[in-house]
DNA sequence: TACATAGTAGACAGACTGGTCTACTCGTGT
DNA sequence: ACACGAGTAGACCAGTCTGTCTACTATGTA
């Protein structure tokens, strides 16, 4: 990848996700990275084609972080209690590589593209099932009813989509924590 | 209220929600209720005015609304899955007051407006939070300890959230569904 | 040497933005 | 009788938007 491409992507990532894409002009990303006008439009064919390299940016940012650390837990339980974890240090700017916390970039996206056709809102929908693959990994190889792993999945996506919602919206920064308490409540329950 | 101060919230209302604030100009607005724009700025000082009236008059009606289906329900366990029933009726277009689901309008809202400080980021928080409350009332009927009262409003929230951000993003029209089972086997546990 | 590639700088086009303004109409209350 | 508030229609302003274009530079490779 070039070097002035991977530029564009990181700046337009940065000023996207802080602002949102519409209240991002091609102008603003120009300027602040410094980058020509002609140079922008010769690697993207348009704005939402530069939208959607950085969106597989951040998907691809994203997932290796959460599989690394679901990767650094323990069997068992503390899989899944890793989920929350780390969701916990991503709403506490803990997480360096995510940048500041400010909601999720594919939820973001997609009210702002909210047409479900649309490939925008289509390449979110794609990212959130590949997070949830990942999910499914650490509770299939819970000590559970392999007909309760779906639910569990569904459970727990329910849990980390809601987490996201209330530290965005409401800026509740302990969501995570609420949410693995009630994780814990629901493994509590199949373990018993 | 005016009528054509109530009719161009309507009309805003319904092209905000489909296609997101920034994607839609005062012009369309003029053009698709069919009212002069001096009779617009007379009602209203600018966009971010109306913007913010559109926001109190969908809270207004989605908590009506939300408060309703709880009074028709019966007491006990029962007002906890009306909250399910409600959205499942919400994600599955059966209600009409509402207009077809596209979303939770103020997690749309707050995506456009990303700035936690930003006056209307804090309206769709403040909704949030008065959902919440109706939420806290029905779990405080529940018999169950006053100290897991919270946590178990808190629990619900979540699941709440998430399954409008699966119903949405997804498309997932059976979240609201998912999100009953999750909170049946809370509610099993806390009155076991 | 010759040429393609990737880049800079920035003028420019055409459409659209939110918002202001003038000139006018109509109905109601005093 | 008349003033006033609410409304219409739409020209207009300054600014912004995406995207195109010309003219030029540096670099690496055949």
């Amino acid at each position: 990848m070039s070097d002035k491409r991977l530029q564009l992507i990181t700046t337009a990532f940065k000023l996207f996700y802080l602002k949102g894409v519409h209240a991002v002009g091609i102008n603003e990303i120009l300027a602040e990275s410094g980058i020509a006008k002609k140079t922008l439009y010769h690697h993207f064919s348009g704005k939402e084609d530069l939208v959607s390299a950085v969106l597989a940016f951040r998907d691809q940012r994203f997932h290796d972080w959460l599989e690394s650390r679901f990767n650094e837990s323990n069997n068992g339980a503390d899989k899944v209690y890793a989920l929350f974890d780390a969701l916990d240090d991503w709403f506490n700017d803990r997480v360096a590589d995510l940048l500041p916390f400010h909601g999720c970039f594919f939820i973001n996206v997609s009210a702002e593209f909210g047409d479900p056709e649309n490939p925008l809102h289509r390449q979110c929908s794609r990212h959130k099932e590949s997070i949830r693959s990942l999910i499914a990994k650490q509770v299939d190889m819970l000590d559970i009813d392999s007909s309760d792993q779906e639910n569990m999945t569904d459970a727990l996506c329910l849990l980390k989509e809601g987490a996201i919602t209330l530290a965005y919206v409401q800026g509740d920064r302990d969501a995570a924590v609420k949410a693995k308490a009630t994780a814990v409540m629901l493994l509590r329950r199949e373990c018993a």
